[in-house]
DNA sequence: CGAATTTTAACGAACGTTCGTCAGTTATCT
DNA sequence: AGATAACTGACGAACGTTCGTTAAAATTCG
């Protein structure tokens, strides 16, 4: 399907210079085709950037969730430091997570309201059943008797200020010892 | 003077919209004048923004050293939650550091080296007066006897996922949350 | 002091270029 | 043959930028 050719280049365009830096003639020539060819793909710019968000945000979403699906062990040390590992691998490999990060944070004004409805939508997902690991893991004494809230929260800062690392990404060795580092000091604050 | 104007105008749109999305009729409005009328202040687009870039550098990088040389107690737990204070009251009284945030992990393309210069400027001396910090600390007894890169980073970690939190910025209640959570975790962590 | 001169800051008009988009035509392929 | 997808050509709009000009403010000089 050539449709996907295109939205893998857009990716690329939208993921290096926003929306707004990214043109549709950069992107068709990155296909091998004129960009009014594009218009007989989608419906024009707007669609096209709404497609690829999709696609990354499925990306995003079905990962995240088949990872706490697939582990279900009474180990929270392996299973958390094991996500980390998910999102580095994830970020590396695929384009999709840095495009989902650069418009969460900062999305093209005229299309906030579209994405931050499907970004809200992961966030809650993945905040819901990171709360109810947690809450398993506290009834199981298995780390700190508090509000599964806390540990949720804190966690995801941890994993916000890992793929901001990854994002400025020029230092492998500073990300993993930043990486170590985060999780060393977050582990020793819940752990029973 | 006008240029101050013409700066602070340009700021707040290249903050929104990015420096590809930011025009410079959109801001020459803002001010009052016509877009050739910045031509007298400046030499071009990427003047105007290397101006704002140094200016929003010299206020990130003034406000935190000024921080941590006006403490000096041998009270980490307030140094250290008074900085997350002195984060979040700059982000919201101060355009600048939305600004520096978005143009550090997502600069235009043919600036980035010149941006990258300045990011890694400002992060190496905050790096190495906060480790300092911490080494002092450690000596003292007053946190866990580790690497003093250990609680920099984790910290550096803390800073950055709440200042992504304030990127996101729509929910007053769920950023003190989240704050409140990183810290409590961070601080068990760390203490001895 | 007052006149002459330079400097500053704004302007309208226009430059060449690129943008996203639409219409019509040709080529490809089942 | 008919449908799909590519093409060429052209569109108005906006972009950053340069030009020449004007009016006012600051500076220099007789």
């Amino acid at each position: 399907m050539k449709s996907n050719d295109i939205k893998e280049a857009a990716l690329k365009y939208f993921t290096i210079h926003g929306y707004e830096g990214a043109s549709l003639s950069q992107i068709a020539e990155e296909v091998g085709m004129r960009k009014q060819s594009i218009y007989a793909h989608f419906k024009g710019k707007d669609d096209l950037f709404l497609n690829v968000l999709r696609d990354a945000k499925e990306t995003e979403l079905t990962s995240k969730l088949q990872y706490f699906s697939k582990v279900d062990s009474n180990n929270p040390e392996q299973d958390l430091y094991g996500f980390l590992q998910l999102i580095i691998d994830l970020f590396q490999k695929n384009e999709h997570v840095k495009f989902w990060l650069r418009m969460s944070f900062f999305p093209p004004a005229h299309l906030e309201e579209a994405i931050t409805e499907e970004v809200m939508d992961i966030e809650e997902k993945v905040q819901v059943i990171l709360e109810q690991k947690f809450q398993g893991w506290i009834d199981a004494g298995l780390i700190i008797e508090e509000a599964a809230i806390t540990p949720t929260f804190a966690f995801l800062g941890v994993v916000d200020s890992i793929m901001l690392e990854l994002v400025y990404g020029n230092d492998e060795q500073r990300l993993k010892d930043k990486v170590t580092a985060s999780w060393t000091v977050f582990w020793r604050g819940i752990s029973a």
